[in-house]
RNA sequence: GCGCCCGUAGCUCAGCUGGAUAGAGCGCAGCCCUCCGGAGGCUGAGGCCAGAGGUUCGAAUCCUCUCGGGCGCGCCA
């Protein structure tokens, strides 16, 4: 319906060139939107205070001129001029009802499209350093991400969702000798943990079943594991020292290869607990892409020759620098640093080449807003390789907030107390959370109340949603109870019986739902599709307090049926989307 | 100090790339089941869109400055 008035008005615009008012140079971008207001038509459009300029008319005359030549077409009953020069066009509305008959026809698939054209999107999302389960700040980003994923596929891209997972690197390393400290505590070995090792409950779950499958294999004595190592923080030493030495007194004590082995069994445990943890979130990736393989693979020396060559690499004080500050980045950044060990920002040039190479269409990076700084020197890498640093889009999500009722729940970190996305799932649900994640726009700070979430009432918008769907479910369980039969053909025969205001409504909102699709795509932005669910949700509601359903008048009854059926499915199929159930009993 | 995000009803937030009279939920004050599920509906009070300039037919929306809040500015990842 949209893009058809606004092939008239492209036409209307040609017309205009032809006759000379317009410059034929001239491209216009057509501004169709629809009326707030009901006696502004359905759709309006500014086109004639735009060109007002280029015409050098007045407004109103320019809008007489373009209506003169939108030919005549039985969609509308009327178009008129409003206001400083809004064209206002309305739609016939028999045609409104014929909403419902496509609703009905394309099921699931209403609200689809094809904007998209196939093109190739990678998302990559999460992310998060296999170091730890994941906690409710990733949680966001997991939601929101999948959410954008989801969106893009279903507005016809071709979507590949990516998890970069840093396995390589000192955070690893610290891990590896954290969970080694705890198996050498199951052995039975008396020694103390470092301020600056993994404290987490899970660490000693990991390094448990190490013992339990490897019994002592990878015991050492501890007065060999903590000799000649330079003091901790608390004995007025330097933390960081202290754990470098640690990690290097167990790599020589394992070996190679049974370090290797203590390491991998951190991070396979991690990592599966994480696509276990997103899984049960709805939240599933094509790839699982490994910085370690970037590294073993020659990728990383790839990505610096490549920079090299083109004469973006110098070296200073002993360390590789790349040039960013030539493409925008406010300094240069190391890339190799003076022990020869390349930095991560040097994996991340890889993978973005990586990315680039693999051919997307477009790259779109979700991090947490206090990656901001880093968009920059991403952007001016892959500059310098010659690619089109246009392709990449980085969406930033802005920190939650966790809030019990007045409380503030705190988060730390370091004492392993924090809450994880797990523990939040558990105690609110996976459709609230879900839903309460992506009800607000992700650069928007957010405060996640879970006394809200997680109250079963009319407080609650998860629940005013998924009553609705359950309600239309009632109406036709109560049909079916009072022997009644459902005709869907005479219903579909009678939808012009549909005039009340409510129905009027609905009938609006229905078929706005692929226009809200389309647009929470193209502005990755899944919270428009929350607003428009409760706004579907609600105008149900009104109706159903003001009407019944189950009259006896069997045209008008089906009627009735066919619209409250279309208002579920498309409450399925926006809920679907974002991952969220509809359950037909609540 | 520099950079990024944010500031809209008592609270939490929308506001359709600059449009017509600024919206919703919660909370508050009332009301509505002889009726398909009251986890619902209806009515009402509540606003100098942080502030000041500017851009134009027109600004909550764009630009500049100020004030407030969050987050970044490592040879960490």
């Amino acid at each position: 319906m949209k893009h058809k008035l606004e092939c008239l008005l492209q036409h209307a615009v040609e017309a205009l060139k032809a006759q000379g008012i317009l410059d034929r140079e001239l491209t216009v971008q057509i501004n169709l939107e629809r009326a707030r207001d009901a006696q502004h038509g359905d759709f309006a459009t500014n086109l004639a205070l735009l060109l007002t300029k280029p015409a050098k008319l007045n407004p109103r005359q320019l809008a007489e001129k373009i209506v003169a030549e939108l030919p005549l077409d039985n969609l509308l009953t009327k178009v008129e001029i409003a206001g400083p020069g809004f064209i206002n066009f309305f739609i016939n509305p028999d045609s409104q009802f014929q909403i419902v008959r496509q609703i009905h026809d394309a099921g699931p698939d209403f609200g689809l499209s094809s904007i998209g054209a196939g093109k190739r999107v990678q998302v990559e999302f999460v992310s998060a350093n296999p170091t730890g389960p994941l906690h409710v700040g990733h949680g966001r980003g997991a939601a929101y991400g999948s959410a954008v994923a989801d969106l893009l596929e279903a507005a016809g891209f071709e979507v590949e969702r990516e998890y970069y997972v840093n396995d390589a690197g000192r955070q690893m390393d610290i891990l590896a000798t954290s969970i080694w400290l705890r198996y050498l505590e199951e052995c039975g070995e008396v020694l103390p943990f470092p301020s600056n090792g993994y404290r987490g409950e899970y660490v000693r779950e990991i390094a448990f079943k190490l013992h339990k499958k490897a019994g002592n294999d990878y015991r050492r004595p501890a007065e060999l594991v903590q000799e000649d190592i330079p003091a901790d923080e608390h004995q007025g030493g330097d933390k960081e020292k202290h754990i470098d030495a640690l990690i290097e007194r167990a790599k020589t004590l394992l070996g190679a290869e049974q370090y290797r082995i203590v390491f991998q069994a951190g991070l396979d445990e991690i990592l599966e607990d994480i696509k276990d943890d997103l899984e049960e979130f709805g939240v599933t990736y094509q790839h699982w892409f490994s910085e370690r393989l970037l590294m073993d693979d020659g990728s990383v020396q790839e990505a610096l020759q490549r920079l090299d060559a083109a004469g973006f690499l110098y070296r200073q004080e002993g360390a590789t620098w790349f040039a960013s500050n030539r493409l925008g980045d406010e300094k240069d950044r190391v890339v190799v640093r003076d022990n020869g060990q390349t930095t991560y920002f040097a994996s991340d040039i890889a993978y973005h080449m990586n990315k680039l190479d693999r051919g997307f269409d477009r790259i779109v990076n979700i991090w947490g807003a206090d990656h901001h700084g880093y968009i920059p020197r991403v952007k001016a890498a892959m500059q310098a390789l010659g690619a089109d640093e246009s392709k990449l889009k980085v969406l930033l999500v802005q920190f939650a907030v966790l809030y019990r009722g007045e409380e503030r729940v705190q988060m730390s970190t370091r004492s392993g107390e924090f809450v994880t996305l797990r523990q939040l799932r558990n105690e609110v649900g996976k459709d609230a959370c879900r839903f309460f994640y992506v009800m607000r726009k992700s650069e928007q700070h957010m405060d996640f109340d879970l006394k809200l979430a997680t109250s079963r009432s009319n407080e609650n918008p998860v629940y005013y949603v998924q009553y609705a769907h359950a309600r239309v479910c009632s109406v036709f369980r109560q049909l079916d109870e009072k022997g009644r039969k459902r005709d869907l053909l005479l219903g579909m025969d009678n939808l012009n019986l549909l005039t009340e205001d409510h129905e009027s409504a609905l009938l609006l909102t229905l078929s706005k739902y692929p226009e809200i699709l389309e647009r929470a795509a193209v502005l990755y932005e899944p919270h428009q599709v929350i607003h428009y669910l409760r706004e579907l949700a609600n105008q149900f509601h009104s109706y159903y307090n003001a009407h019944q359903f189950l009259v006896d008048d069997d045209k008008l009854c089906n009627a009735r049926l066919n619209l409250i059926s279309a208002v579920k499915q498309v409450l399925i199929n926006g809920l679907t989307l974002l991952k969220i159930n509809t359950p037909e009993t609540m």
